[in-house]
DNA sequence: TATTGTTATACTCTATAACTATA
DNA sequence: TATAGTTATAGAGTATAACAATA
């Protein structure tokens, strides 16, 4: 099994998971990114701008362009946080909540059939791997590693 | 380890494999998507677009608008299906072999990274859970299956 | 009738670079 | 000096819909 097998089908995998998902938001008009800081944004505690791009996988100019349109719908809101001037503090509006909690409801199947064929185990040891791929890809190995 | 987390884990794994192959590719001018392209077509046999399609996991307009592109800077034709006159069938120009060649050289690195963290029966079984999930995934099982 | 590919069009995500303001 | 976010801009990938040619 190479390297590329592997890429391709990480990348067939997310691009049928990212089609099926669009297709269920698209009843909200909002796209699977969009559902996927909405979801971040719903775990409690606000973040910032740079925060949620971290966890999302998404560069601070992404995820402008995303709040900008989510704020837009009303969806999210931005405030200045007090200790970091520099900073903007994102959290969920009401109506944000509550097309969340829509949302994810009507996804519920999406996320059944995507476990559907995996043992539980299976799916820890899926999220483990791929959890141990994305760290060896982390851009700060790049550079010839030598440390003492 | 619940079907979110699966989902986010996809995500992110697939983004930071994305982004790297765009930075290496990028030295040729072309995108990550675009390398998928040519490693598809460098694989011996010449397909349809529909086929090249299916195997990439993007639909047909978005592989005419990617051949465009890859047509333009003199990477791939593609010739009249005598069979079937309605369908074209794609190949890569002796160009096209040729960067192809060279950036799967450059791209060396980074498969091998990609697989560095794991052992090979884990890169197996990684694999193979992701093409059961895409199998999962295909539009499909969407409707109420009934079958007689 | 169904399928392959094209045309026309639009939108989101993505990224770079230069900028402001805060730290 | 470095960081958070903005502005301006551009390009790629994506998708829908209507269409032509062919099967």
């Amino acid at each position: 099994m190479t390297a590329h097998e592997l890429a391709m089908s990480l990348r067939l995998a997310y691009l049928a998971l990212h089609r099926r998902t669009d297709a269920v938001m698209a009843q909200a008009g909002i796209t699977a990114d969009q559902f996927v800081v909405l979801a971040a944004l719903s775990e409690g505690m606000t973040l910032t701008q740079s925060e949620l791009g971290e966890r999302i996988g998404s560069d601070r100019n992404t995820v402008r362009a995303m709040l900008v349109l989510l704020e837009r719908r009303g969806f999210v809101e931005r405030t200045p946080q007090p200790l970091d001037r520099r900073a903007r503090r994102v959290a969920l509006t009401k109506e944000g909540r509550s097309t969340f909690r829509t949302l994810w409801r009507k996804s519920d199947t999406l996320r059944q059939e995507l476990v559907t064929s995996l043992a539980p185990e299976q799916t820890a040891t899926l999220v483990q791997l791929l959890r141990s791929l994305t760290a060896s890809l982390s851009p700060a190995d790049t550079p010839a590693t030598s440390s003492p």
